[in-house]
DNA sequence: CAATAAACTACATACGTATGCACAATAGAT
DNA sequence: ATCTATTGTGCATACGTATGTAGTTTATTG
């Protein structure tokens, strides 16, 4: 039990030479079924493992897939956002379904994160997970490229690069939940999230938004677009930020449940009653949105069904099919912090 | 840029051979100054990155720490416990600090999980994470133990058997917020959490719990503990039961914060209020317990901390040191929901 | 019974790196 | 000018597996 096993001491155990045991053990059509059956055996008595380094290097294949999340820029402390966390644990799930494994990398963002799993051998692919704002991205996305490593990503699609992305359909996303608010006869609404500054998935939602006002014949305020980044933070200090300015509003689309937790919980310490006197709507439909007072209504992005369509189409490019960018529809969930 | 270097081909470039570039490249003293800056001034440039798969085969080390990830066996749908995501969060960012890629992995519990990563050489050593409230536990820790893999875990100490763990101090914690309740004048109290057949974990903080009733001289009505897995659903048909006892109580003590946040939301829905006639207290201290209504008191369990515990105690174990089991102090968080 | 096919199995080698050992080159000492 | 010490480089090999090719055995056929 000490000593490591390799494929030579089964070899010599079942009588055989070590290339029929690499043969026995991938079921080769080319070994005798009798024989396959007792070197599996004496492997499985002798606990016997195929040494993956090896296997790698002679295959150039690692069974691996490698996961590099990026933080948002603005957020120091040591958490990391939920919502990218539910993901993580999606798409773990759905690269073990497929048989490989995860690494799991955080990045920095700063230099070098493109040249590092594929071109180590120690992944056959990459996916890309985070908010895409800061400079420098499409930069190194082209360099991924360049280097014809595979990979996919998570997010808006980017314009003029042929690059797989799989994303939630923010514009509808951002057209459902403000068409909610409508619906429920809200007529002032703001709107927090990074619009010129952010993420383009903000953008995006913003824009769903905007133009959902304007199919129902609304205007859009522009000085009540207040910037914001995915924190709850970030979310209360912007209400706070519109509360001075005196105009009014009955509705916030926050462009993400972060965002809306604080933006709840700024509107309450000011003595407004959520929904009563201001609805709020989320984005992402986090598990904390649940959990909130009064329970949140937002757009769920599916985050189950986006880890398997990373995976599997990260899996095609990496057996060299074609694979297509996709965008997944967002679902209003709805609770209680747009009245009933 | 296309075809894959090797160490050969920056041996040929820079006029030297192959042993003296893998030499420079991790800097070892035997080769000249000046040769090899020159020979990583040339890897730089042709971006050529050791082959991971060759480099682990030959030096039988892998930089990476495989964590293996065990779900709660009664929750079959496909989210993950927060409180785990969360430290999966830190242990990531732990190793990323260390330098070694973090291979994340979800167990099913049945077979095999115990000789899977360190065998086949993808890993150094393991971190097991989770609930080990489940049979055949302790004997596949033997077998680990046996096999002689380098691994660490979370949770309660394991009695009898060599094994070092990071935990909280779950006893003192279940002592600290029954302590909490008593200073606000609550008198009975129930206590949900699975203690006869659940994790042992659940099982000390009952105990610390019953201690510091003792202490304060009141009673332990065992009529108001009722078993509970850590899912809010749990905690939430954990409450009705106990309100058709009609046996009067004044506090909940939940062994996790999910279980409180379900039976908070049973006590509401009974038109109780939290915290005046029943008040809350949680354990663990995910991100959403500050989010409820009214915002959870809670034993806060340092997952930052216990993450960089585990990698370093595991990396001590790989590099033949001995380390030591160790338990962490829980952090009393006073939020709302014990009343102020 | 010889010749050919069919079905297995063994031999040899390559994957790319790291390292013990031998060797070369330079400097210093006598 | 010869010898030892010092420093730097190259040669050869091993890590453990997978696979092309050659070889052996048995069955099949003329």
């Amino acid at each position: 039990m000490k000593s490591k096993q390799t494929s030579f001491d089964i070899a010599y155990r079942a009588g055989v030479s070590q290339s029929t045991v690499s043969r026995a053990l991938r079921n080769s059509p080319l070994v005798n079924e009798e024989t396959r059956k007792r070197v599996q055996e004496i492997a499985k008595e002798l606990n016997y493992k195929v040494d993956k380094n090896a296997s790698s290097l002679r295959t150039q294949q690692s069974g691996t897939i490698a996961l590099l999340l990026f933080e948002d820029p603005t957020n120091d402390d040591s958490l990391i956002n939920p919502f990218f966390l539910s993901m993580l644990g999606s798409i773990t799930r759905a690269s073990a379904k497929k048989g490989y494994d995860l690494l799991v990398s955080f990045q920095q963002m700063s230099n070098d994160w493109h040249a590092d799993f594929e071109d180590t051998r120690k992944a056959d692919g990459i996916i890309l997970l985070g908010y895409g704002d800061y400079t420098d991205y499409e930069e190194k996305l082209i360099q991924l490229i360049k280097q014809e490593t595979h990979f996919v990503r998570w997010g808006a699609d980017v314009k003029n690069l042929s690059v797989v992305s799989v994303g939630c359909d923010n514009f509808h996303g951002g057209y459902q939940v403000t068409e909610h608010l409508i619906k429920k006869n809200r007529r002032n609404f703001a709107f927090l999230g990074g619009v010129t500054t952010g993420s383009p998935e903000f953008l995006d939602r913003y824009q769903g938004h905007c133009q959902a006002l304007k199919d129902n014949s609304l205007d859009v305020n522009e000085q009540l677009q207040i910037d914001a980044v995915s924190t709850d933070e970030s979310g209360y200090q912007a209400v706070k930020q519109l509360l001075a300015t005196k105009i009014k509003f009955d509705a916030i689309c926050a462009a993400s449940d972060l965002i809306a937790i604080g933006a709840m919980r700024a509107v309450q310490e000011a003595g407004y009653n959520v929904p009563g006197d201001i609805a709020v709507v989320g984005f992402d439909d986090i598990a904390t949105a649940s959990f909130t007072f009064p329970p949140m209504t937002t757009a769920k992005q599916n985050t189950v069904l986006a880890g398997e369509l990373l995976v599997d189409k990260l899996l095609q490019l990496v057996s060299g099919e074609e694979a297509q960018t996709q965008l997944m529809p967002t679902t209003l969930v709805v609770r209680k912090s747009c009245g009933s």
